[in-house]
DNA sequence: CTGGGGAGGGGGCCC
DNA sequence: GGGGCCCCCTCCCCA
């Protein structure tokens, strides 16, 4: 015989031991505050907790102390009342930050969780298009990060009181089940000018933040966007939750917080317990909330975070679309994707030939040209224009730039040949197992005359322009 | 310290 | 919607 609600209340008494300062053999020091806390709940929770107590468990008798420079006292706090009641409070300002100390921290499900939210946030919906043409005649500023999340475990269902504490423009959205099951969406209108500008705050505060106290750089984040690009892939191409099928409108727009519920395996809702606002909205079947594409990135965008606002000249709809992020509006969907990668940190397109790696694929097609094809008929040192006959190609590790004769008989440089063959190729990132378009060298070999300095990376080659053509075809980006 | 240039990055927009 | 181009801004390096 099961008791569903054992492991709810097992969890509350932890944490109102927590509270109360009870056996509590853990304290963790953030920015100066600190938080008491049991090790075994810590250890159960948190992979980098499992690690630092597995080494201090000799001194099993002795307090333990932990020290986070890298998250605030406010972000460790929204994840250690996760960690002692299965909930999540995320908003729209601080889910980044979440998510970088849960990465930090090693919590997958607090990842998931704020992906999802971040996902979620992005999914626009068509019926909240039409819906915000009905209200068309209202100031529209449409802004949905101001919505509260709450993430839970699996074994209480959050409920979400139709009128709660939260202001009336702060949307709903409740996930369930295994896999997000069910996944419904109440809108929420926009924040006013004033959180606008907070919000405009926290952008520039986050961006300064990372950089200051450490906070993934979209480098530090690889298995980030790793595990996004997983998740894209395994995500069922075609399954994807229309806006029609997922997004349920709340006629009445003042619908309480936002409340996750995250299933933890099959049974992540008990059996009986009620879900809150789920009656008057219809079924949703398992699954609904994966991108509409396994490409896609953000597959759909709500337009709490969202959609436009005014009517054109012609009695059209002009649409919008804001970011969720920031106070930033643009014309097309495509655009607001692109737009948040620099919210994301995601970088998609890794250069073959250095492996640095780029959030759009114009921004690497330049960097290929200008650093490894040497594209500009520019002398790099005097500036003049060279050709084929007046100057050169100069190869320095991954790196090609022109110089005119004069400039390479200066630098003394004109006179060393070395073989091609010689050159160690360039590395390419090794995380995209792409066929590597990179083949700099072997069919290049009969057409250029190789020049080196002496150094150990310096290469000339003749400037023909009718081969940079061929060259171009052999030394690509990864552009697939 | 300062100014110039290169490179990266973001936005608008066209195809 | 993706690719690509242009423009602008910022950062960094170097003279």
């Amino acid at each position: 015989m099961e008791i569903s609600s054992h492991q709810f209340h097992l969890l509350q008494q932890l944490n109102e031991q927590r509270r109360q300062d009870l056996f509590c053999d853990c304290s963790i020091l953030v920015e100066g505050k600190v938080f008491k806390a049991h090790r075994n709940v810590l250890f159960a929770s948190s992979g980098y907790f499992k690690m630092l107590l597995s080494q201090c468990s000799k001194e099993a008798s002795q307090p333990t102390t932990a020290t986070f420079q890298a998250f605030s006292p406010e972000t460790f706090s929204v994840i250690l009342d996760f960690v002692y009641s299965g909930k999540l409070s995320l908003t729209g300002q601080n889910v980044i930050e979440v998510m970088s100390a849960a990465s930090y921290l090693q919590m997958t499900d607090v990842i998931s969780v704020c992906k999802t939210f971040i996902k979620s946030s992005l999914d626009i919906s068509e019926k909240e298009k039409d819906r915000y043409f009905s209200l068309s005649d209202k100031e529209v500023n449409s802004n949905g990060v101001e919505r509260l999340c709450l993430y839970g475990a699996g074994w209480k269902v959050e409920s979400s009181p139709p009128h709660s504490h939260l202001s009336p423009d702060q949307g709903t959205c409740i996930v369930s089940g295994n896999s997000w099951s069910n996944f419904s969406y109440y809108p929420s209108t926009q924040r006013n000018a004033q959180q606008l500008s907070k919000q405009d705050q926290w952008q520039d505060s986050m961006k300064k933040a990372s950089r200051h106290i450490g906070l993934p750089q979209p480098s530090d984040i690889s298995h980030y966007k790793s595990s996004k690009l997983e998740d894209r892939a395994s995500e069922p191409a075609g399954h994807a939750p229309t806006s029609e099928e997922d997004v349920q409108i709340d006629s009445e727009g003042d619908s309480g917080h936002s409340v996750y519920q995250y299933g933890q395996g099959s049974d992540a809702l008990p059996r009986g317990l009620p879900m809150p606002q789920q009656g008057h909205e219809s079924p949703h079947s398992a699954g609904k909330l994966k991108s509409p594409k396994g490409d896609e990135q953000y597959p759909s965008m709500h337009s709490v975070l969202g959609v436009m606002g005014s009517w054109a000249d012609d009695d059209l709809p002009r649409m919008r679309f804001k970011c969720p992020f920031c106070t930033h509006v643009v014309k097309r969907k495509a655009d607001l994707k692109r737009h948040l990668r620099c919210h994301t940190g995601e970088r998609p397109y890794p250069c073959e030939a250095c492996g640095k790696r780029f959030s759009r694929l114009d921004h690497l097609s330049s960097h290929f040209r200008t650093i490894h094809q040497a594209c500009k008929p520019i002398c790099r040192k005097c500036k003049r224009h060279v050709t084929e006959m007046t100057g050169q190609v100069v190869q320095e590790g991954t790196r090609r730039y022109r110089l005119c004769n004069e400039c390479l008989s200066e630098a003394g440089i004109d006179s060393i040949r070395i073989d091609l063959d010689t050159e160690p190729p360039p590395e390419f990132p090794l995380e995209e197992d792409k066929e590597s378009s990179w083949n700099y060298g072997e069919d290049n070999k009969s057409d250029i005359e190789i020049v080196e300095d002496g150094s150990t990376d310096l290469v000339i080659q003749q400037v023909d322009d009718s081969d940079d053509e061929a060259e171009e075809k052999d030394i690509k980006p990864n552009v697939s």
